[in-house]
DNA sequence: ATATATATTTAGATACACCTAAATTTAAAA
DNA sequence: TTTTAAATTTAGGTGTATCTAAATATATAT
C-alpha cells in the first residue's frame, strides 16, 4: 500500500502526538500540528482509517495501528537519515534542515535510503539528538531527562533538543550549548526555576527553566 | 511566481520537444511524451499560458517563454546535479538514476542545489552526457554528432546517449561503450546501416544503425 | 439534570491534476 | 471545393487536499 505525502505527513504527526503509539490523539492538536483547520482533519482521519493505518472512532480520538507506527517510523527515519546527510556533507547548520527534510522524506526509493544510510556510516541519531530508526523500524532509546528536572551538582551530556525551531537552536548556538556538551548544574533559582550551568568544564551559562526545559540530558 | 511539481514536468517536457524554445509544440507530442492524454494536456496549456511560461494560441501549438526557459533550465539543472550525486556518491547505476532525479528535481530550496552543486565540484555533465545548466541557465553545449553519421576512419570520444532508458544503458554497459570512450569507426554496412566500430584501440563493436543513432561523440 | 461551552463532524466550495466522451477546429484528400 | 481525417479543445466527472459555515455530539458547569 501506498500513502500520499499529505498521508504521511498526518501519520508522523499522530506518531508524535501520541508518543509513539501510546496515547490517544484529539482532532484539534493534530489541526495546530499541522497548521489546517478541525475539518481538514476530521476528513484525514477517515482516509487513515479506512487504509488501516489508524483506528478511528468518531468524537472519540484514535490510535496508530501497527501498520501505521511501521509507516511512520519510516518516514521518520528518512526525515532525520536526510537532515545527517544535509549537515555532515553539505554544512547545513542544525537550523536550516528541517524544512527541506520535511520535502525530501517523501521521496519514494528503497533503494535511495539504503545507499543513503550506507553512505553516511549508518548513523543512529540526527542532528538534533533524535534517534534513527533502522530499516525494520526499530527505535534504540537512550534515557533522557530534561535539564529543568536536575538538582544541583548533577552532571550529563547534552543528547538531544526537544524543540528543534530555528530560533531555538540559534539561541543554543549563541550561548555555546551543543549536542555532546558535558555539563553541569551549578545553581537552580526557586523563584523561576532557572538555571545556571557550567558547559565542558569552562564556561558558565544562565538560562530559563523553558530553555532548559528543551534540552534533553543523558544523566552521569 | 511558483510552479507546481505537474507545471514543473510539462514545461520541462515542452523545453525538450522545443529543442530548447526552437520549435512549437503540439499537445498530441506532449502527451505521448508525459504519458497523459491530450484532453489533460490542453488543460495545462492554459494554466501555462496564464502564468506565462508559454505562449499558448489556441489550436496552434505554443512558444515557450523566457521566463518559462529559466524554469525549465533551473528543473533541468536540479535533474541532473541529482543524477551525478547519485552515481557519484551513492554508487547508483547510470540507468538507476532516473526515476528517482524526477523526485528530486522537485525539492524546493535554492540553498540545498548551490550546495549540492559545490559538494559535487560544480560538474559540467550528467551520467548521461548531457550538460548542466549553471545557476544563471546558461548551458554551455559541445558540438556532437550522432555515431550513425561518421565516416569509415573516422575518430572521437563517447560523450553522451540521447535515449536515457535502463534498457538501453544496459546494453551499452554490456557491450563495453561509455562515455568517455575513444572510439573510430572501423566498417559501415550499407544495406542497414550498422558499423564496427573499435572502441579505446583495443576492441571491435558491431552495432546496429538504431543503437549508433543513440550514441553522440565529439569528433576529433 | 439541564444548560452551556467545547470539540468534532458534516455540508458545501474551491483548486489541482487527471480521465472519457463529445464537440469543434484545422489540415489533408478526393 | 467539398468531404474526410486528424488534432485539439470543451464538457462533465473523479479523487485528493484544503477551506468556511453550520450541525451535532461530548464534556463541563450551574
Ligand atoms: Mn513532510
Ligand atoms: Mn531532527
Ligand atoms: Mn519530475
Ligand atoms: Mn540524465
Amino acid at each position: 500500500m501506498e500513502l500520499t505525502t499529505a498521508e504521511e505527513n498526518y501519520l508522523k504527526a499522530i506518531y508524535h502526538l501520541s508518543d509513539g503509539g501510546k496515547k490517544s490523539v484529539a482532532t484539534n492538536d493534530i489541526a495546530a500540528e499541522m497548521n489546517t483547520k478541525p475539518a481538514s482533519v476530521s476528513d484525514m482521519l477517515r482516509k487513515l482509517g479506512d487504509k488501516e493505518v489508524i483506528e478511528y472512532r468518531k468524537y472519540y480520538g484514535l490510535q496508530i495501528t501497527e501498520t501505521g507506527k511501521r509507516f511512520a517510523l519510516q518516514t521518520i527515519r528518512k526525515h532525520r537519515l536526510w537532515e545527517v546527510f544535509l549537515v555532515e556533507k553539505l554544512n547545513f547548520a542544525w537550523d536550516e534542515v528541517h524544512e527541506v527534510a520535511e520535502q525530501l522524506e517523501h521521496i519514494q526509493s528503497t533503494l535511495l535510503i539504503q545507499r543513503l544510510d550506507s553512505y553516511l556510516n549508518y548513523p543512529k541519531f540526527d542532528p538534533h539528538g533524535d534517534p534513527i530508526p533502522d530499516e525494520f523500524g526499530d527505535v534504540r532509546a537512550r534515557p533522557r531527562v530534561q535539564l529543568n528536572e536536575m538538582e544541583i551538582d548533577q552532571t550529563g551530556q547534552i543528547v538531544a533538543v526537544k524543540d528543534s525551531s530555528a530560533a531555538f537552536l540559534r539561541y543554543l548556538d549563541k550561548v555555546g550549548a551543543y549536542i555532546g556538551a558535558r555539563i553541569k548544574v551549578l545553581d537552580k533559582v526557586e523563584f523561576d526555576g532557572s538555571l545556571e550551568i557550567l558547559v565542558d568544564q569552562k564556561k558558565t551559562l544562565f538560562m530559563s527553566k523553558d530553555v532548559a526545559g528543551n534540552i534533553l540530558v543523558l544523566q552521569s
